[in-house]
DNA sequence: TCTGGGGTCCTAGGACCC
DNA sequence: TCTGGGGTCCTAGGACCC
């Protein structure tokens, strides 16, 4: 069979550029995007601060240390979402294969379009010249023979960068690459293989596959795999993908609470979005995970339950995860709280059979259509109101998937 | 006056059933 | 009564990605 032909994209600084396409102003300055108020860290910058020492999860004042200069943007999620949405259109018009790896990120396997373009090359200049036109936005561009060397092919030249890995080279490009720039490989594993004396991934396509099962088990031999660029995992194009698997918030509060009520009505609060996403999702789960980082920043637990029955009303939710706190004795005040839904099932679309219940689904599915409309906490519980405290995330986490990509998702 | 948030996958050990 | 093994489900925790 022929290789095929996969092209990452990724887009350069995304939250970064789309405010500074918004605006004028920041065009061309130092700029980060983070994520609303409070203790909070960066989650883009510029490629201008970039080049002044800021660095994505810098806390702000760690950001002005690096570049007095620096603009503080607190992002909005929906000019990203539309525009994330808007170029996964664009990839559409290349190939019905396009994977969205996270909200800036695509994987399109061109394979069977090169005939009708031309080349990859040429549906990479296509595609990088209509988003610039039409976003002002530039992005890095990665082509060959699979999805782990395209990706690793975008991160070559950055920004505004066009590689292509042709199969023919792929072991000269690897023989001398560090295997922490493989998709996969992180800090803990780069430690461990380095002390195999692996650092390349030349070193690690050849080292002997009985070595590295032995050290990570089932794990070894995808590594090798990986050390000789080979990667057979398909793009899974829009609607195909896996169900969502778990449905979760957390949320740093603004300050540290030992106050139980407090503590409480916080919780409240996660329920509500989790419960809200998950019924737009249309799923209920019946494993609840509750986590809890104390004030000290480095000490943490989580305790999960697991129920006999399915659930996704926030009440519900609500009382499993109070009943999980409730055989905790805080060690200290808490700063972060967080809670997930998982083990979950498709929830068939059925009414209730007792007027109480129908009532209590109702009252919830009109509450969830005005948070889609007017942002997730607009309206909520009254036991909320008086609180300080908000427990709205205001970035778009990268888990975030363009509009009708997943099996399970809004409408 | 530090250090976000949302996911997935994997492992290990224990309970329980056949 | 004693023995082993497989399978499934559960909890807890870690690594990795953006």
């Amino acid at each position: 069979m022929l290789h095929r032909t996969v092209m990452h994209i990724d887009m350069n600084a995304f939250f970064a550029s789309v405010e500074q396409a918004a605006n004028p102003e920041l065009s061309g300055k130092p700029i980060a995007v983070v994520g609303g108020h409070g203790r909070t860290v960066i989650t883009t910058s510029s490629y201008e601060a970039r080049a002044k020492g800021v660095k994505t999860g810098m806390a702000i004042w760690e950001g002005k240390r690096a570049c007095p200069e620096l603009i503080i943007v607190v992002g909005d999620n929906r000019k990203y979402t539309y525009t994330s949405t808007k170029i996964n259109e664009i990839f559409q018009d290349y190939t019905p294969d396009v994977e969205a790896f996270s909200i800036d990120e695509s994987w399109l396997d061109v394979t069977h379009s090169l005939s009708i373009f031309g080349s990859a090359e040429n549906i990479a200049y296509l595609i990088k010249s209509r988003i610039k036109h039409l976003f002002d936005i530039t992005c890095s561009i990665g082509i060959a023979p699979n999805k782990l060397l395209a990706k690793l092919a975008s991160d070559m030249h950055k920004p505004d960068g066009l590689t292509i890995i042709e199969p023919d080279n792929v072991s000269s490009i690897l023989e001398q690459m560090p295997i922490n720039e493989l998709c996969g490989i992180g800090k803990k594993m780069q430690r461990h293989l380095n002390m195999m004396s692996i650092y390349t991934c030349g070193e690690l396509g050849r080292c002997d596959e009985a070595r590295l099962t032995r050290k990570f088990g089932i794990v070894g031999r995808r590594l090798k795999e990986m050390g000789q660029g080979k990667d057979t995992t398909p793009v899974v194009p829009f609607g195909k993908e896996d169900d969502v698997k778990s449905v979760g918030h957390s949320s740093t509060l603004e300050r540290d609470i030992d106050d139980p009520a407090e503590i409480r009505r916080f919780l409240l609060q996660l329920s509500e979005m989790v419960g809200s996403r998950a019924r737009r999702y249309n799923v209920s789960g019946k494993t609840i995970h509750l986590y809890v980082r104390y004030a000290d920043f480095f000490s943490s637990w989580g305790k999960q339950t697991t129920l006999k029955q399915y659930i996704n009303l926030s009440d519900d939710i609500y009382r499993t995860a109070l009943s999980i706190l409730n055989t905790v004795e805080l060690e200290q005040p808490v700063r972060l709280l967080g809670i997930s839904l998982s083990n979950l099932k498709h929830q068939a679309e059925q009414l209730p059979l007792f007027e109480e219940e129908r009532r209590k689904l109702f009252a919830t599915q009109a509450m969830d259509s005005i948070n889609d409309r007017f942002g997730s906490m607009a309206v909520t519980f009254g036991s909320l109101l008086p609180g300080k405290e908000k427990a709205g995330s205001h970035v778009i986490p990268p888990s975030w998937r363009p509009e009708g990509v997943k099996n399970i998702d809004v409408k």
